[in-house]
RNA sequence: GCGGGCGUGGCGGAACUGGUAGACGCGCCGGACUCAAAAUCCGGUUCCCCUUAAAGGAGUGUCGGUUCGAUUCCGACCGCCCGCACCA
């Protein structure tokens, strides 16, 4: 007779249907037991999931299984980041509308979720486009923008010409846009931004208490927001009647430097600039040319440092008689600091650059450690450390950091045109958050320009401003730009003809708050309940790639603030406590032998000791087997999770998501792979099969004593209980899984060794608990074959909602223990002793091994290294 | 260029705070079952020497250091990956 197989298919829809009938994954605000929040990054409804997700939601469901089998009331729910721009491009493409395009996107990745048998609560699932939702965030627009969080100004847009819109600098990959490629140009626009720069120090200084966070994440992010801490010198100008400005300030980090300073120079965009070029066509031409670069040219424009005399000559703070030429160059910035800076070649490699191309010089004037000063010299590369001062006048001698401070305390004293000469200042990187994008697909702005009051924002008794249907993509650009009623209406103050805004949020505004939306989706009135954010914040695990260790993270974290400033998120500062970054999921590349890329499924693999060959798998034409790369579809490496549900179970792929590599590094999808993982699921469905045969049923009472044997399988269940607890609270999902192959291989060899029957009642019941132990071990990461076999084992309740076992700490201490013993640090023999010798007695033990008496020789013993527990080493 | 991380068998990877290197899985080799294959089960599998066993030697990118003892700590170098990129 064959053994019985597992239908994961059947099996798998069996229990998705009980666990949605009985509301397993229903989680309630009200619940008494302690809370816990798990999330993973919600999905861009795309079209289908892809592997990303099935591991991503995969170790969120495992951490949420857990949990609320450890007792806690989770929360675990999910929605669709809906709004963006592929859903216009298949609107134009397709020829469909970008609700109809995303709406039925949903409903297909909702479905293939479901697939996957994941414990959500569906119940709160959300969808940014939904007006439900974007109305609260039009309503948070018009509270951050009363409370001075949101900024109205022109500035210097990054202008895909493909997309037609503006990019956020994050947007911007290499000077091309992140979606399209395209290179980036620059425009002048009117445009809506998040004052996130208001929370620079704030974000900053929080990411320390962000101890549940990659160390990698939380560093990125303090490079981002980018503090430096330096001086504001204003500069005096000669000659001022040449173009009516007196003076001009510069931000430098290195004020010890000052007597080193060789030029100023001024971005190109610089007010003062710009003045100088109307009275000089030359100026104005070179100007020109380097908005020409700056937009496309990126990576040229990066070697070579250029400027422009402007004839101007700065006064230096500290002698009346020394002039410095001041300089437009193409490497000065105007959005940071003054967008001027004072030229110190000696120590600034960019200085040293330009001084060298414009004959400008070089006076040293920090002399590093150890180095003679009198022959000191720098020629192509500066010296940026610290050391002490030289050539420096009344800061000859000082170090770096007392020259700073010097210079700092003189400057603030001098006084300048009735202002102190210097400012000490912080600068941060961070720049404020442009949310205005020139799109249909998106959460309208609520305002209104009128001709008459201004900017005037939409009353909150008229919000939602919903997005109109009866839009055409014929042509390219933002629809609602040419949209008649929605663009045409009369302004809300003076009911005078005015213009609605017809830009629309970026999308990582939808983002930035959706985890609070979830704590109370059904409240129609308020983005928040107050009960519920003060319940349920912070998210205690959050899940999702490193991808977004920048941008959507860091925008959560501005909003939670602003959130709490305007009375929507009261107890919350930081969004998330802990937060896990997982790998991407890649696979072998194959290229046919005209070099086109072949997809998984056209291809076989055939395994010999020589190693993996490839071949088409209809021709059988030899394939190249190429790099192992993140599945893409230009590389047509993918995996369609359908058809791995399809062929293998949920708890298969969930399975080797999981088992492969730890969650936080790349997981290589294989063939070989998920057909192990099936495998197991088979064999662990035999296995408990032959465990129910001879186990005890789930009510027999413990018996007084147990058998070696009996004691033996025992304590395999009860050490891989404590393994299995420990890494799956620290998310070490692959270790979890490798102690549960060894516990199957173990209860296997056990059963193995049963062969009388009938089997003695300490057997039977050690069995029974080993089997009840084991099946609650794998639940979290294969459901349903645990379902499937926790019935099985006779019990009538679900193992979803069975309580996670408790450990037998005397069944994991051994009474006799094995220490290695090493002689010179080399390991020669083994002593298994009570665990509570003493040092003498395994000393004496030790010496007494024949190992070790053979690798002494016969030596004298100088010493004996006991470490308790752990190793003997002799030292001779 | 700056910042960060990582280099362990044929492969993915284990090894807690310095204490038995290679858990577990894949692959491969051998065996059982079978007319045969698949499936399944059992055994072996870091390398070298050895007919086998026992014993031994080498070994965690390279070189050096600290230590009774180093994959783990320190220094230099090599290689790969990621982030930022004229931020004054």
């Amino acid at each position: 007779m064959d053994a019985p197989r597992y239908n994961a298919r059947e099996a798998e829809q069996k229990w998705q249907k009980i666990w949605d009938e009985s509301e397993s994954f229903r989680t309630r605000n009200e619940d008494p037991r302690p809370k816990y929040y798990v999330l993973e990054m919600f999905p861009y409804p795309s079209g289908r999931i892809h592997m990303g997700h099935v591991r991503n939601y995969a170790m969120g469901d495992v951490v949420a299984r857990f949990m609320r089998a450890r007792g806690f009331n989770v929360l675990h729910p999910m929605g669709w980041d809906a709004f963006g721009l592929p859903a216009e491009n298949a609107a134009v493409q397709n020829k469909t509308h970008p609700a109809i395009w995303t709406y039925s996107n949903i409903a297909t990745m909702r479905a293939q979720l479901k697939s996957m048998g994941l414990s959500l609560d569906w119940s709160r699932e959300i969808a940014t486009c939904d007006p439900a939702y974007y109305k609260h965030q039009q309503k948070m627009f018009l509270d951050f923008l009363a409370a001075g969080l949101v900024d109205r100004k022109k500035s210097k847009v990054n202008w895909d010409p493909v997309d037609e819109t503006v990019l956020a600098n994050e947007q911007v990959i290499d000077g091309r846009g992140w979606r399209s490629g395209a290179l980036v140009e620059q425009r002048e626009l009117t445009q809506w931004f998040f004052k996130i720069s208001t929370f620079a120090e704030d974000l900053l200084d929080s990411l320390d208490q962000l101890d549940r966070w990659p160390e990698k994440v939380r560093l990125m992010q303090r490079n981002w927001i980018g503090k430096s801490e330096g001086l504001s010198i204003r500069f005096a100008l000669e000659p001022t009647s040449k173009l009516d400005a007196r003076e001009v300030e510069v931000y430098t980090t290195r004020p010890d430097t000052l007597f080193g300073a060789k030029f100023l120079a001024l971005a190109p965009d610089h007010p003062l600039a710009l003045r100088a070029a109307e009275r000089d066509p030359e100026l104005a031409a070179f100007i020109a040319e380097c908005h020409h670069r700056g937009t496309s040219e990126a990576a040229i424009e990066t070697a070579e440092k250029r400027g422009y005399d402007t004839g101007l000559r700065a006064r230096h703070p500290f002698d009346a008689d020394w002039r410095l030429p001041v300089y437009v160059a193409n490497f000065v910035l105007m959005d940071y600091g003054t967008g001027a800076i004072f030229g110190c070649p000696a120590h600034d490699q960019r200085d040293l650059e330009f001084a060298n191309a414009y004959g400008l010089g070089n006076t040293p004037v920090v002399c590093p450690p150890g180095v003679d000063p009198a022959a000191f010299k720098i020629t192509d590369t500066a010296y940026e450390g610290d050391g002490r001062l030289i050539n420096s006048r009344f800061l000859d001698g000082l170090s770096t950091a007392a020259a700073r401070e010097e210079v700092a305390r003189r400057l603030e004293q001098v006084t300048f045109g009735n202002r102190p000469q210097g400012r000490r200042q912080i600068n941060f990187r961070l720049r404020d958050w442009g949310i205005s994008r020139q799109r249909y697909w998106g959460c309208p702005i609520p305002i209104i320009h009128c001709p008459e009051c201004g900017v005037v924002p939409v009353p909150e008794a008229d919000l939602p401003v919903e997005l109109p249907r009866d839009v055409s993509f014929d042509a390219p650009g933002n629809p609602l730009d040419r949209h008649p009623t929605f663009k045409h209406v009369a302004c809300p103050r003076c009911g005078g003809p005015a213009r609605r805004e017809t830009d629309t949020m970026d999308t990582f505004v939808d983002s930035s708050w959706y985890f609070l939306r979830f704590t109370d989706p059904w409240n129609a009135a308020e983005p928040t309940t107050e009960a519920a954010v003060e319940h349920w914040l912070p998210v205690d695990q959050y899940i999702g790639g490193i991808e977004h260790a920048i941008l959507h993270l860091l925008y959560s974290r501005f909003f939670t603030r602003a959130m709490n400033m305007t009375g929507h998120a009261d107890a919350v500062r930081e969004p998330f406590a802990g937060l896990f970054t997982q790998g991407m999921v890649v696979h072998e590349t194959y290229r046919a032998e005209d070099g086109s890329y072949l997809s998984p499924s056209e291809v076989s693999i055939e395994t010999g000791p020589e190693g993996r060959r490839a071949f088409t798998r209809d021709a059988h034409l030899p394939v190249e087997i190429g790099a192992i790369e993140k599945m893409s579809k230009s590389k047509r490496n993918t995996v369609d999770p359908d058809e791995i549900i399809a062929a293998y179970g949920a708890d298969t792929a969930r399975w080797f998501m999981l088992s492969d590599s730890p969650p936080e590094r790349d997981v290589i999808w294989t063939e070989e792979g998920v057909q192990a993982a099936g495998k197991f699921v088979q064999r662990v469905f035999r296995l408990v099969e032959e465990l129910a045969g001879v186990a005890a049923p789930p009510d027999v009472l413990a018996p007084a004593e147990f058998s070696a044997a009996a004691t033996k399988v025992r304590k395999a269940a009860h050490v891989a209980l404590a393994r299995v607890e420990e890494d799956l609270s620290r998310l070490r999902f692959n270790r979890a899984i490798a102690q549960l192959y060894d516990l199957s291989n173990k209860l296997s060899a056990a059963i193995g060794n049963v062969e009388t029957a009938p089997v003695a009642a300490d057997l039977r019941y050690a069995f029974r608990e080993a089997a009840d132990i084991f099946v609650r071990l794998f639940a979290p990461m294969m459901p349903h074959l645990a379902e499937e076999r926790w019935a099985r084992l006779g019990h009538a309740t679900l193992v979803t909602e069975a309580p996670w076992p408790v450990a037998e700490k005397s069944l994991i201490v051994e009474d006799m223990i094995g220490l290695p013993v090493q002689v010179n640090g080399k390991k020669r023999a083994d002593l298994v002793i009570e665990r509570n010798a003493d040092d003498a007695a395994i000393e004496r033990a030790a010496l007494a091994l024949e190992g070790v008496r053979r690798a002494l020789d016969g030596k004298a013993v100088k010493k004996v290294i006991i470490v308790p527990q752990r190793i003997v080493n002799v030292v001779a």
